[in-house]
DNA sequence: ATCTCTTATGACTATAGCCGCATAAGCTCT
DNA sequence: AGAGCTTATGCGGCTATAGTCATAAGAGAT
C-alpha cells in the first residue's frame, strides 16, 4: 500500500500532513538535529539554541508526543534523546532533491 | 553529507522546513497524490477535490514553483502533472512510521 | 477588434501557530 | 512542612497563510 496508487483517505492525509507540519518549523528541526548529536539536557538546549526555556519546552512536548524524541529524568533534570532515523532519511531525500534542482539550474547557466 | 552528523545552517534548516511546509497542508497533499494517478486539467481537480478555482490555482503555483508538479498548455487549458517520486518516498518512509507506533501500542496492550 | 473560456492575482477575513512573559506544577533536598 | 531548582502551561500579541470574492490576464475563436 503505498500513496502512488491510491488517494488515501482524509484521515490519512491529516495524518500526514501532521506529520510534516512537525518538520516545517526550522526551530524543531534545529532541536532534533542537536539531540542526534548525543542525549542533550534542557539547559544545554537553551544555551545552544538560544530559545526561550517555554519556547523549547513545548517544541519538545510535540516532537515527543509524535515519538521523535524521548526523555528521561536524572534527578531534577530531563534528559531528551532523538535516536531516529526517520528524520535523517526524510532529510537526505529532500537535501537529494535540492541538490538536484540546483545542478539543473546550473546546467541551464551554462548551456547558454 | 548527512543531516545525521552535523546541525545544518540556519539557511539550510529554512530550505528544509519550507519543503516540509510544502506538504505540510492536506489540500496540497491531496492535490499532489490526484496528479499522481495521471496528468489532469484544472477542472477536474476542481471536480474531484470541490477546491474554489483560485484555491487550486494557488496550491498549484505552490507545487509547481517547488517543482514537484509541472503543466503544460493544450489549448486554453493546462495539464498538470506530478511524475515525480520524491513525495511517495517520503510518505512511505512516514506511514511505515505511523504503522511502528500503532503496532508498538497493540503490543502494550496486548502484554497486560 | 470583441467575445468566451480558463487561469492567475490583488484585497480581504479568519484561523492557526510561534513565541515570550508570568506562573503553576513537579522533583529533590533539608 | 518549606526552599530552591527544573519543566510545563495559561494567556496574549504577533505573524504567516489558508481560503473566498472579485477581477485581471491570457489564449483561442469569430
Amino acid at each position: 500500500m503505498t500513496v502512488s496508487s491510491f488517494v488515501p483517505s482524509p484521515e490519512l492525509l491529516e495524518e500526514f500532513s501532521q506529520f510534516f507540519r512537525l518538520l516545517s518549523e526550522p526551530a524543531r528541526l534545529l532541536l532534533l538535529c542537536e539531540l542526534k548529536q548525543g542525549p542533550r539536557d534542557v539547559a544545554s538546549l537553551i544555551a545552544s539554541t538560544g530559545f526561550s526555556q517555554s519556547h523549547i519546552s513545548r517544541q519538545l512536548g510535540q516532537l515527543q508526543r509524535a515519538g521523535l524524541v524521548r526523555c528521561q529524568r536524572e534527578g531534577v533534570r530531563l534528559i531528551y534523546k532523538a535516536d531516529d532515523r526517520l528524520v535523517d532519511d526524510l532529510c537526505a531525500l529532500v537535501q537529494n532533491r535540492l541538490r538536484q534542482r540546483l545542478q539543473a539550474q546550473l546546467d541551464q547557466l551554462q548551456a547558454v
